[in-house]
DNA sequence: TCAACTATGCAACAAATGTTTCATGGCCGG
DNA sequence: CCGGCCATGAAACATTTGTTGCATAGTTGA
């Protein structure tokens, strides 16, 4: 057996146990771990078998790799890597913006931490969902917009720039009031859109289900595939919202989705939507509504 | 009207494929589907059983699932739940958006280059402005935000998130109409928020001028540092709205500004504002204006 | 009310998984 | 040169996996 207990590893992180063991492993051990390694993601997703076959190794080396690092089989490494993994540590948040007293710049480094995250989580958005999004946008009849509470923000840019080159034909939903939501008049051939982020409001929730229920088309911006709105949606746009303790959570991910779904559905628009937006802002410049540019 | 040939699932990810799917689903799978939904992760790297185990459910149930998805069993289903959740799909830029009329995938390379340089640009925001900007905020005896066009939205978030904390002492400039733009109300030890880009819409403009005319702390969120609103502003806080070709300027960096500034003034506020939101918050939960989030 | 139907839980199934054992081959010290 | 040692690959193992058939409970429509 392995004999003596060289335990007491790096406990940081079980790639950088495997990193440290490695130059002391047998040829083929390294081999595996440097395959692990490289491939970390498929190594929590496929079976070892799998990965032997693509790494030109035998089964039985993954076994002995695991067990040469101090686990007790594949199966414990595996999950070590798994946890290490998993999004979204969500556990020890609560303590977070508490713990130091307010220092001379922790605001600073809390807001550059958020704005790096908020950065990291604009690369995850799904491009091509969008696009798919923006099809069932242009060949819609009418489009409803739907937001609320803080989202009501991302609803209007939406509905603004949209109303650029569809002034006709986009609206949002709840414009006269809270207790008039327009519910009862979506269609078939129409498209609704329906933003939201944890905790829910009703009305959002209300407005998705509506719209699913008349028929009509619905794309839901949100913050996770468990939220209400994104139920029997048929187009659903992810972005992450994640919060810092006692802030709010954000809607960069929304407005920066938001942003391309207007301008994919203006481009799918052609000539008309040009000439509709060249009107629009003929008639702003008429009234005008903007200062000269500087040179 | 709940279309019989609904079917046609969004090929852009599975997950939108379940949420799509969910309301037509019998009452268990609909149970698994959201659990799925809520736990992608889990549902990649464990089994089936386990799952069924936490879950609460049958395992059959998921491989049932999988199949009324149109995918020939669990495996599949994972398998595609994999796939859209592997990292640094990021791979595919060298095509980029110059050459090509549009092409199949011709607006997702776009969509995808316009992302990434929006979460490069909000690594420039400079931290400390935003951080000074809010100490600003906390000082003034009341708070106007003036933003006009498609930077209304952003006016209003932070409109919104403000007076969450501060209900009594934020106002938009302009509520009540075009014409009435409440210019001659500003006065010393106030501070307005004034946010745009180019082309710079007037009332923007004149807003930011009433303000240092008025003694006003003026604190402009803005594309450039020549922007006619950043002449004579307190605080200048900047970012990047390079639109691309053809497309509206963005406002993901305005937003993403505008959201720190709100927290950061929060934190400043201490307990009194702390206070305040659970009051506001209390009141909004106690008119059920949230549906009850899932445990 | 009854029949046809679906949805659901349970249990048995074949396939695939991770592990272990064993035989082989290369390496070093005597 | 040889005997012990370890690394390595292949095959056999028990377990667990995903699946399917079946009986029951629940629902729908005539």
């Amino acid at each position: 057996m392995a004999g003596l207990l060289k335990l007491q590893p790096t406990r940081s992180s079980p790639l950088s146990e495997l990193c440290s063991a490695l130059p002391s492993l047998p040829l083929r051990l390294q081999e595996v771990g440097r395959f692990v390694a490289a491939n970390d993601y498929d190594a929590t997703t496929r079976s070892m078998r799998d990965l032997a076959a693509e790494a030109g190794a035998d089964p039985a080396a993954f076994t002995r790799l695991a067990k040469a690092l101090g686990y007790s089989g594949w199966d414990q490494l595996r999950a070590a890597l798994t946890e290490a993994r998993r999004p979204s540590q969500a556990s020890p948040f609560s303590g977070r913006a508490k713990g130091r007293r307010h220092g001379p710049d922790s605001d600073v480094a809390l807001i550059n931490a958020k704005l790096e995250a908020e950065a990291a989580g604009l690369t995850r958005i799904s491009a091509a969902s969008i696009a798919d999004a923006a099809k069932a946008l242009h060949t819609a009849r009418r489009i409803w917009i739907a937001g609320f509470r803080s989202c009501r923000s991302v609803a209007e840019l939406l509905n603004y720039e949209l109303r650029l080159f569809r002034p006709d034909e986009v609206q949002l939903v709840g414009g006269s009031g809270p207790e008039d939501l327009d519910l009862g008049a979506f269609r078939a051939g129409e498209a609704v859109v329906v933003i939201g982020f944890a905790p829910y409001s009703r009305a959002s929730v209300l407005s998705a289900r509506a719209a699913h229920g008349a028929g009509a088309t619905l794309i839901a911006i949100a913050d996770s595939p468990a939220a209400p709105m994104a139920e029997g949606a048929d187009h659903v746009l992810l972005y992450e919202a994640a919060a810092s303790p006692g802030f709010f959570p954000s809607l960069t991910g929304a407005i920066a989705i938001a942003q391309p779904l207007a301008a994919v559905t203006f481009s799918l628009g052609g000539a008309s939507a040009r000439k509709r937006l060249r009107e629009t802002e003929a008639r702003l410049a008429a009234t005008s509504q903007y200062v000269a540019e500087k040179g």
